[in-house]
DNA sequence: AACTATTTATAAAC
DNA sequence: TGTTTATAAATAGTT
């Protein structure tokens, strides 16, 4: 329908194609108007041009989503409910996971001991207890040699007070100073030596988070 | 086009706009393969009629899921991809939570104590004291129950074999009663004491799962 | 983008 | 539903 007849195949020439493309798309969408109209029917029409241009048609009353929605209807499933129903089961299985995990932390807290069989308590107090003299042996670790650090701090200052004290003429001991920590820690676990009271920081942790993992026993161990 | 013009507006008789869907539905179709060829176009067509019947269109070498994502790229986002995206956001918040959960787990079990602070360790020795001990203290009442229920029953089977006995007219006491566990059990951790040998039931797990909560310490803490 | 000769689509009838 | 045919509509090539 034009001056000339024209095979289907692909316009070579960019302009042309372009010019076809846009009188034709034109004339679909027309077609397409009509037929919503004549026909009482729903069409949806989505179009990308070679030159990545979009243009979409849809009868009134609904929307793209709409028809495709129904549409997937249609034809049974799929399309993206399968990725969706994928993403559905990962989702589930993590919070299983989730729930058991919470359930491992309250039972390493001394929590929900009711279900355990004797040979899983005694498994979890060899455990548990396993842990305790890691993590004791660990802050003595710290501790030591955070007092060392210090130390040296402590002796870096003292000479240097004394140097100045000598530039200045002055020779008397300062009286500030004064070790008498002793070097040794409190090797047991609660036993409150007078050595350890220093460090008695609080227990009880700023926030029940679960990101800066305070040990404070008020976790939120709900499914989040 | 026809043998008389027609006015844009719902064909009333069903049958007609039956045919004339039929037709101009067939004549859509004809012009979108053909746009697509000339023009070198990707077009997806989606169409319901009155009655309810689906067609569709779509241009070779995609099909409609790809057109419909390529459209929802091009219009920006929404439509299926802003629930598709929450699941996404709920999904990694879930493995987030899932991470810090396991690390706590390691933490109680003494591993990966490296980046916590000393009041932290205080605060996890003394949580993981306090759960050693409730720990314990379940574990001796359940052998506790145990134990009783299980000297009833000895009780009753040595009656009821007794019993049966003087019916049949015997009277020595069965060698196989002996009572040697002297009721009280083993107090310490790992102490091993003859009492408590019975009770040295495996402690490696037989499956490091998530499930069965087995307390051997050889959990795989990798993101499920 | 407008024009127009021509092709194509299709309304009505069968 | 498929075919026919007169006619309306779409559009290829031109300007």
């Amino acid at each position: 329908m034009g001056r000339g007849k024209i095979e289907i195949k692909r316009i070579e020439n960019a302009t042309n194609r372009q010019v076809t493309y846009s009188k034709r798309r034109t004339g679909i969408m027309k077609k397409a108007r009509e037929l919503t109209v004549l026909c009482d029917a729903q069409v949806a029409i989505i179009m990308f041009s070679s030159t990545g241009k979009y243009h979409e048609f849809c009868s009134p009353s609904t929307d793209i989503k709409g028809i495709f929605d129904r549409y997937q209807q249609a034809i049974g499933t799929s399309l993206w409910i399968e990725q969706y129903e994928n993403m559905q089961r990962t989702l589930s299985h993590l919070k299983d996971i989730n729930r058991n995990l919470r359930t491992e932390i309250r039972q390493r807290m001394g929590e929900d001991l009711d279900g355990l069989e004797f040979d899983e308590l005694r498994g979890l107090e060899q455990n548990v207890d396993a842990a305790l003299k890691e993590v004791r042996h660990r802050k003595y670790h710290v501790i030591s040699t955070q007092t060392e650090t210090y130390k040296k701090k402590v002796k870096h200052s003292y000479e240097a007070y004394k140097t100045l004290q000598q530039e200045l003429g002055l020779c008397e001991e300062p009286a500030w100073f004064v070790d008498n920590t002793g070097g040794g820690w409190d090797g047991g676990a609660g036993a409150g030596a007078a050595a350890a009271d220093m460090f008695a920081f609080r227990v009880v942790p700023s926030q029940p988070n679960l990101h800066g993992m305070a040990y404070g026993g008020n976790h939120d161990l709900r499914l989040g």
